[in-house]
DNA sequence: GAGGGTGACGCAATCGATTGCACGTATCAT
DNA sequence: ATGATACGTGCAATCGATTGCGTCACCCTC
């Protein structure tokens, strides 16, 4: 029997003897040495997929040994012979963006049940950031990128394709149709807000878009603006303002515009909450009541903003799913390399709170508000 | 000069030639090869820790090369031999708790200055997923932890401490004193929320206490007691109630106890924000108004409690730098080995809003409230 | 009984970088 | 001229697991 190692320690870990001493993980030849087999004969035992080559006895021998030593393979080992790490790049924005935590859970949840695990960075937006991110984490062999970052245009993302590396892009998407995502049904969402709306008695309706630079802010302004034709409502271009970020203080600025501008309206349709709380501190700041004088809708359901004075009302997006199935569809890209690129819409749904109501009617006489 | 290599291909990286080819990225043998070194050599010139062991014109020959390929040091293949991987492992309880992604942005700024990332796992609070995911981290040669979910009895930190793992606390800290943590200083935040409601003229204030396994938990409670004795108040055991969960719904429990004692009150300091919340949505139901009833005082200053109705009086926490400082310590750590375990304690500040007036008088004359 | 097939296992290369040791050469003192 | 010293570099082992290939024993068949 021969042995690379000069020594075999017993208690391999946490054992109570070793207080205060850093004891060494037993490895694949210490498992052999003990079952009495060439470590390659263990590594084939140890493997499912390989297990059949071996001996039945002599796996099962292999396998309690290994138990008992409390082995545990060396994933680093590992990676640098196969080129694999059972992990995934994460490429997000802000952690600290409400949005994307749970969407990250989601992935996290899906990758974990089978051994996986996703290494999260963020990118702040800013792409020498996120290409040093993709470069470091693709020197760590992640097997695939899961990205919450997507720009309409978005070079690198070009070149991660045409490199071949799996890829799939969760909440927004490229231009491009042939990279997989996983995305809410924009569309969807704004149909059904905008039918609360119509049916509460409005006609007379705004947009807040968000940057049209990123997939969610043209998708909802798009359909907003079908949603116009689609009610008859009139949809000149002075109903719709783009805001230049997602944030409160954009929403408060276009909201403003709009005010000034002498837009007349009594709803309106946020490209996301943070929009809308942005509208509401403008409104706030004018006297404006809302919902009575105009009802804000919005979009995400963040935390929170079933406590907002008055709720919010909002379409929900499922983000935890959202991340849940991005996982997956990696994971099966991974699994089938040949798979074609996919495009999965998740569904919102309408939260209705406080922010919305009837319109006042123009005489002031105004319906009450119904509940 | 020997190779261990049969071909060398240029274009090593994105070229536009390689389109949907998969490019091997160059290695150090590439690097020392088109050097005329041996790859021995071509590590110490790239490495500033013993390029002074390599002449100075062979060692910036080296670097040129290395340059131009665009060569990247494998860190898998480099963790596997020096047993070190630049990263830390984060262990938190929930990504989804807005009190945890600054935190974690506050790590990763700091680790990422310098080459360095964090591993970020979530537990539920789980101790058996929690041991998985240090076991898993470990077998990737993480060089020390960072724990967000430290309980005041914490077997598995015993272990870790006992082995000599680096490892840092934050925002939480488990009984043993001989472990390093960076947390807010809860006594002083009590110590200003006390102060600000004594000002204002109260008197009988009640507190809602978190957990008392987690030293948040009885931190706080221990300076609320404090503070009642310090300002001469009534200080009865009935005063304070332990709510199970820093959780909306606990809080609303937990004021309910107090409500249906008939325990006599002004004021309320809730152990966080969420509690607070919860204080809100029991009040509100039973037609208290707060502040004019009863005020109420958070802990943390979580997003958005500032758009509450009434926007909520808290003591916020530097989540960020508490992030930041556990990192700095960390890594101080992991180059110093034998500096001694110590505790960093960072001020709250008391963020004054609509949550906190001064009480009515008792025959409800009331003074007004300051403004 | 020689040839061929099969199952079980070992050998050794390999992944890419690091590092203790030794060798060769240049320099200098004696 | 010889020995000591320092410096620069190469050699090869090493980290731990994986895997193509070869070998050996055994059994079957003609």
């Amino acid at each position: 029997m021969s042995s690379r190692r000069r020594e075999y320690r017993s208690h391999p870990v946490g054992s109570a003897h070793n207080y205060h001493a850093v004891v060494r993980q037993p490895t694949l030849q210490d498992v052999a040495d003990r079952a009495g087999v060439h470590r390659a004969t263990a590594s084939r035992a140890l493997n499912p997929a390989t297990r059949h080559l071996v001996n039945g006895e002599t796996a099962d021998r292999v396998e309690r040994v290994a138990q008992s030593l409390g082995y545990r393979p060396n994933p680093i080992a590992r990676s640098l012979k196969t080129a694999r790490s059972s992990s995934i790049g994460l490429v997000i924005p802000d952690l600290t963006n409400p949005l994307f935590p749970p969407i990250a859970r989601g992935i996290e949840d899906v990758l974990g049940s089978i051994g996986y695990n996703a290494w999260i960075v963020n990118t702040d937006n800013d792409p020498v950031r996120e290409a040093a991110a993709v470069e470091s984490m693709r020197g760590r062999s992640v097997e695939g990128f899961i990205f919450a970052t997507a720009r309409l245009a978005h070079p690198l993302l070009d070149q991660l394709v045409s490199q071949g590396s799996p890829l799939v892009l969760v909440n927004r998407r490229t231009a491009r149709s042939d990279i997989s995502s996983v995305t809410a049904d924009d569309a969807a969402g704004v149909a059904q807000a905008m039918r609360h709306l119509v049916e509460l008695g409005h006609s007379r309706i705004v947009h807040l878009a968000g940057p049209q630079g990123l997939s969610t802010g043209v998708n909802r302004l798009r359909a907003f603006r079908q949603a116009l034709t689609d009610h008859g409502l009139p949809s000149g271009a002075e109903r719709t303002v783009i805001c230049q970020s997602w944030t409160e203080a954009a929403g408060a600025v276009g909201i403003a515009s709009l005010l000034d501008a002498g837009v007349d309206f009594t709803a309106v349709l946020a490209g996301n909450d943070l929009l809308a709380v942005g509208c509401y501190n403008e409104l706030a700041a004018r006297g404006v009541s809302c919902p009575d004088d105009v009802s804000v809708v919005g979009f995400n359901d963040m935390p929170f903003v079933d406590k907002l004075n008055p709720p919010l009302t909002t379409a929900r997006i499922p983000h935890y799913e959202l991340g849940a199935e991005a996982a997956r569809m990696l994971l099966e890209d991974l699994r089938m390399p040949q798979r074609p690129p996919r495009t999965v819409l998740l569904p919102p749904s309408l939260i209705v709170r406080g922010s919305t109501a009837p319109p006042k009617t123009r005489n002031g006489a105004g319906r009450r508000r119904s509940r």
